[in-house]
DNA sequence: CTCACTTTGTGCACCGGTTCACAAAAGGAC
DNA sequence: GTCCTTTTGTGAACCGGTGCACAAAGTGAG
C-alpha cells in the first residue's frame, strides 16, 4: 500500500524540474545572503530566469511549502530543496584524468561549495602521478578500484582523453559507482541503472555556430536567395 | 511567397535535432576514419546512442540524403551536417577569464578541431595579462571591444567569476556579439536575439546527486519507510 | 466580521518531441 | 521484367512539459 503524504508528493519529480532546482537554490542563497526572509514566486522566478507558473509547479512537486498571499520562506525553501537534491549529505567525488580540464575541475570552487568533496585525483601518466593539486595527491589509475572503495566515492568525474573513457567507465561501474559526469567526447555505454551526464564543450560551440550562421544568413540573403544548395550534388 | 525546396526543408530545424547533429557528426567522422563508405540509420543510431527512428527524422530535416535499401553515404552526410551547422566556415572565439577553466578551454583540442579558432584570451588580472597560453598572448580586458572588432570574433566564451560575467556580457553584446557560451554560475540577462548557452558544472553534479540519493533510498528503506519527513515542521 | 488584496497551487489546453509501424523506394537475384 | 530483401522517410498516436488563467487560501484594514 502506497503511503500518501499530505500533498501530491508520491516520489516522482519530473526530470525537467530536477534540472531547475539547483537554479532556484542558487537564487535563494543569494537572497538569503541579502537578508530576505520571504520571496514570492514571481520574484524568485525572475531571479532564476524562468516563468513564475513553472516555478510554482516545480516547487509544488516537493510539497506545499508556500503561503498564499505571502510567498515562500527563503530559509525553509533552501532547506527543502537541498534535502530533495541530496545536498544535506556530503558526496565524495573522484576526478579521473588530471589534464588541463581535470586540474581546472579540481580547483573549481563550485564543487566544494555544496556538499561535494573532491576525494581523489587519478591519472595514468607517471609524469602527473604524485603531483599535488588542490591539496590532493594524484594517484595512479591502477589504484582506481581501491581508492573508490576506501574513500566511499559515489560520483566519478571523467576528464580523460576520449579513448580511455569507456575503459575507466567500465571499471568504476564494476566497483559499484552508478553516477558519472563525463567530459570526454564519447558516447559511453553503461548498464541499466547507471546515470551518466555528459558535458561536451565542443558540442555547445557547434550549436552556437548553427544559430550564429542562421542569424548571418537572415541578415544578408534572407530566405529568398539560398542558392547555397547546388541542386542535388551526387558523389 | 515561401520558396519550397525539393524536400520538406523550409528553414526550421527543431532545436532538439540541432543539439544532436554534432553527435552524429562525431560518430560519422569515426566511421570515415575506419574507411566505411555507407552506414545505415540503425548503425549510426547505435554509434550516437539514440533511437534509429529519431535519427532518421533528424536527418530528414536536412533533406533526403539517404538511399533506401542502402543507407547514407558517410562522406556526403558529414559534408551536409557540417554545412548545416556552419562548420565549413571558421569561427573566431574569444575566451574571457583566464583562470583554471579558461586555461583549460584555451588548450582544449576539441575546439580547434572543428572550425573553431581561439582568437583571443582576455583577463582583468594584471598578473595574468601578458602570459602566453596555447600560443596566445593574454590581453587586458580593457581591450575587449577593440580585440573583438579587430579579429572578427563572433562567439565569446565566458569563464570569468560570477560577479564579472554580466558586465562582460553587456560589453560584448554592445559590440555586436550575439553568441555566448557561459561557464559562470549566473543567469545572464541579454537582449532578444542573443543566444546564450550555459554550462554549469555544479548543477550537473547536483542532478547526479539527486538520482544517486534516490537510488540509495530505494535500496534501504524503500517507499514504505520515509519518516524522513518530520510532519509539517514550521518555522 | 467583512471586504479588498495578494499570492499560491493546479486544471486544462497546447506544443514540441519521441516512438511505432508501415508504405514507398531502391538494389539484387534470377 | 518480377520477386524478395533491405532500409529510408513519415503519418499518427503518444508523452512530458509549458503556460494561461482562475479558484482557493491566506493577510490586513476597518
Amino acid at each position: 500500500m502506497i503511503r500518501r503524504l499530505s500533498q501530491a508528493r508520491e516520489r516522482g519529480i519530473p526530470e525537467a524540474t530536477v534540472a531547475r532546482l539547483p537554479l532556484y537554490l542558487r537564487a535563494l542563497n543569494g537572497m538569503a545572503e541579502r537578508g530576505l526572509a520571504t520571496v514570492s514566486s514571481e520574484d524568485l522566478a525572475v531571479a532564476a530566469g524562468v516563468n513564475s507558473a513553472k516555478l510554482r509547479k516545480d516547487l509544488s512537486h516537493l510539497g506545499s511549502y508556500g503561503t498564499r498571499g505571502v510567498g515562500y520562506d527563503v530559509e525553509y525553501l533552501i532547506y527543502q530543496i537541498s534535502r530533495e537534491l541530496g545536498l544535506t549529505q556530503d558526496w565524495a567525488v573522484a576526478i579521473v584524468g588530471v589534464g588541463n580540464l581535470g586540474r581546472a575541475l579540481a580547483n573549481y570552487g563550485g564543487f566544494v561549495s555544496r556538499g561535494f568533496r573532491v576525494a581523489a585525483l587519478l591519472d595514468a601518466d607517471p609524469e602527473v602521478v604524485g603531483d599535488h593539486i588542490a591539496g590532493l595527491n594524484v594517484e595512479h589509475i591502477d589504484e582506481l578500484e581501491a581508492v573508490i572503495r576506501r574513500r566511499g566515492v559515489s560520483i566519478v568525474v571523467l576528464a580523460t582523453p576520449a579513448l580511455a573513457a569507456q575503459q575507466v567507465a567500465d571499471r568504476v561501474v564494476a566497483v559499484g559507482v552508478t553516477s558519472i559526469l563525463n567530459f570526454a567526447p564519447v558516447v559511453l555505454s553503461v548498464p541499466e541503472g547507471v546515470d551518466i551526464r555528459k558535458v561536451d564543450l565542443s558540442i555547445e560551440l557547434q550549436i552556437l555556430a548553427f544559430h550564429e550562421q542562421r542569424k548571418a544568413d537572415r541578415m544578408s540573403g534572407g530566405p529568398a536567395m539560398a542558392e547555397e544548395w547546388p541542386e542535388a550534388v551526387d558523389l
